[in-house]
DNA sequence: TCTGGGGTCCTAGGACCC
DNA sequence: TCTGGGGTCCTAGGACCC
């Protein structure tokens, strides 16, 4: 049994690269895509990178610098990043047998066995021109014995021109040389809390990590150190997962483009949100039992009296119908409510799933009352198919009256470019 | 004035039971 | 008056990721 091997392929400013695939012009232009509401950078070019515009920065902090330096800013569009990473994917899986999508810009693969037909720095050149050639995406890939390994890799590879891309780091000395470099805070699952607590500790290398006692370390931190530390000298824990796991829960909310103040308007947001997560729930195959409500005012702001409030409700039965949740919802509302707050977001969260068909009714809960609710719950369920299919085609086809026509609170999405792939009126045309 | 959204996993501590 | 200890389950909150 040969030695597992990862690699991580990780395609380049992914966002910002999708802006500009059908844009030729606009090659050499700093370019930043924007979190919803046009709130936040959440990605940038290689040219805005080099203007200092750092991650998550709000925008209106630097306004001034994109405006003086010419970036072009994008509202996010997630029609095309979902299909043009869903592209990219199935090139991978082509390339290799087997391969875990890790996020819309991320894949692991199992080069498992692999070394003994070619050199695995060549295979994973071949990957990046087969992408650069079919899907017009830069990517850079590193390899190594463990997840996390592989991951440092491709930050080398990220990092470090003179790879062209590719890093292979299955060598130990290799893999210290690169470690000794490194700071602790760029090490997979390593964020800034850890940061502090692993330097009062004099760990500040990444390499200082994976010389430290895994016992040690479990005692002062956790498993999920612990595994971090065996994982960086070369002992994979961490498995190449292909199948998605179930989820366990559904979020869906959002920061409103103008505070809301009064319910009615609350309301079609809620409803909203709901329509989105039940339609997400029946996707998933899975029915839900638990849901809860929360809203809350701008954690930025000091002149308005915070306010945050959640509160969960249990249904009696799992079920995946809007109209149930829609229902339970409105009542949560009632009682979080309170006039006066400037809410700035809510949300709603289906949780606590089942098979459907498969939940055990308690013993003190009325037998009678379930076959009622069996036979209701199959014409139910051709209702919520027959929604579900039309808005599969064309979004917003039908929807509830409550979630609104107009919804002025919505997202603000001032700068989003055409759906080039998703939409038959908005293709690029060729001249 | 303007600050994203959607997830997962782990731990600590309380409630409860015997 | 004296007032154990261990196990399980659940939840809230913290930390991380992209």
């Amino acid at each position: 049994m040969s030695k597992t091997i990862f690699a991580l392929v990780d395609c380049n400013n992914f966002y910002a690269s999708c802006e500009k695939l059908f844009r030729p012009d606009l090659t050499h232009t700093p370019v930043v895509v924007l979190s919803n509401n046009d709130g936040c950078v959440v990605a940038r070019s290689k040219e805005a990178k080099k203007l200092g515009i750092k991650m998550g920065v709000p925008v209106f902090q630097v306004r001034e610098l994109m405006r003086q330096q010419g970036v072009l800013a994008f509202s996010s569009n997630y029609a095309l990043y979902a299909d043009i990473s869903q592209r990219v994917m199935s090139t991978l899986e082509m390339l290799a047998p087997r391969v875990e999508v890790y996020s819309i810009d991320e894949a692991f693969l199992d080069l498992s066995g692999l070394q003994q037909l070619q050199s695995l720095t060549e295979f994973g050149h071949g990957i990046r021109q087969r992408i650069q050639k079919w899907q017009g995406i830069s990517v850079c890939v590193g390899i190594a014995p463990s997840k996390t390994l592989a991951k440092l890799a491709n930050h080398a590879a990220k990092t470090w021109p003179q790879t062209a891309g590719v890093v292979d780091l299955t060598d130990k000395a290799r893999q210290r040389k690169l470690l000794a470099l490194l700071p602790v805070g760029e090490v997979w699952g390593i964020g800034g809390k850890l940061t502090k607590r692993l330097q009062q500790l004099g760990i500040n290398t990444a390499l200082q990590l994976a010389d430290a006692n895994p016992n040690y370390i479990r005692q002062h931190f956790s498993v999920v150190v612990e595994r971090t530390v065996r994982e960086l000298n070369g002992e994979s824990c961490l498995a190449l997962e292909e199948m998605a796991a179930t989820k366990k829960q559904i979020i869906s909310s959002r920061s409103f483009g103008e505070r809301i103040t009064n319910k009615p308007q609350m309301a079609e947001a809620i409803s909203e949100y709901i329509s989105r997560a039940c339609t997400k729930l029946r996707q998933e195959q899975q029915q839900a039992k638990h849901l809860t409500v929360f809203l809350r005012t701008s954690p930025f702001s000091d002149k308005d009296t915070p306010y945050s409030a959640s509160k969960s409700i249990e249904l009696d039965m799992p079920g995946s119908d809007t109209r149930l949740f829609l229902s339970k919802a409105m009542q949560l509302l009632d009682a979080l409510w309170v006039n006066g707050h400037r809410y700035a977001k809510a949300g709603v969260m289906l949780a606590d799933f089942y098979d459907p068909g498969v939940y055990q009714p308690g013993l003190f809960d009325q037998p009678a009352n379930f076959e009622q609710q069996q036979q209701q719950t199959a014409a139910d369920q051709k209702l919520m198919q027959l929604m579900d299919k039309l808005n599969a085609k064309h979004s917003k086809t039908i929807w509830f009256a409550s979630q609104g026509a107009k919804q002025e609170w919505g997202m603000k999405r001032e700068l989003l470019s055409p759906a080039y792939t998703t939409n038959w009126q908005q293709l690029p045309v060729a001249k």
